[in-house]
DNA sequence: TAAAAAGGTTTCGATATCGAAACGAAAAGG
DNA sequence: CCTTTTCGTTTCGATATCGAAACCTTTTTA
């Protein structure tokens, strides 16, 4: 539960995180190609190229461009839909769980270095 | 105060911020330039290249060039340091705090959108 | 079954960023 | 002084990303 974070509070937060991320990742995804990646792992499947677009609000070569670079570090895979050929589904994968477990990690530890403060 | 964030949530609470920040802002950050910014107005000044290079661990070429940005958006200023005119001090402005505010809003938003679900 | 629509990718030209190395200006040291 | 060091920027070639438009394939519609 994330109770009264107030304004300076939640900056401290973002920066720790962000800082932190930067530092002692291999990945250094951007602002979007993150945002894409946090959508299929914590919105409910199963996912398309025009879904993700609709949700993020980028335009659909945004989004495979962000997929191609997710797929090429294997945190996403790409599987045509059978019941629609048309469709790509985006699946996750064990690599993509990892790499987010361990940002997950990162924020709550910022998070408690925050609340020492 | 942030207690008990567990990494779902924590995870969550990125989510909610990155996708809204993407969305209703014109300035579209990298990650690094956003850990620039928030170290400048977070970490306590005065803050030169060197110094941001030297927190943050990246290349002085990659903080010029962050630098340039931020001072194109006009959130920083650069200011030759008369003291030791070799150095830059690199200043807040009102814009960057609005800016930051703003983003700090949006933090906050997502964790009580988080805290009630 | 031919035409239209939908889904995703690719191409286009433009811009941004990267690390490494070279650079110019200023300060420190011999 | 003259050399060395420090500071920040610029250059270099390589790579990544951008939106818009064109594109190909598949499905739907008429």
């Amino acid at each position: 539960m994330v109770a009264q974070l107030n304004e300076i509070q939640a900056l401290d937060l973002w920066r720790r995180t962000v800082v932190t991320g930067a530092r002692h990742q291999e990945a250094d995804l951007s602002t979007r190609q993150m945002a894409i990646l946090l959508t299929i792992y914590l919105t409910p499947q199963p996912h398309t190229v025009r879904g993700l677009a609709q949700i993020l609000r980028f335009s659909k070569p945004a989004v495979t461009r962000g997929l191609d670079r997710l797929s090429k570090l294997d945190m996403v895979r790409r599987r045509v839909d059978q019941d629609d050929r048309r469709s790509v589904l985006v699946e996750r994968t064990a690599k993509g769980s990892e790499f987010l477990s361990q940002y997950g990690e990162i924020i709550t530890s910022a998070a408690r270095q925050l609340a020492m403060n």
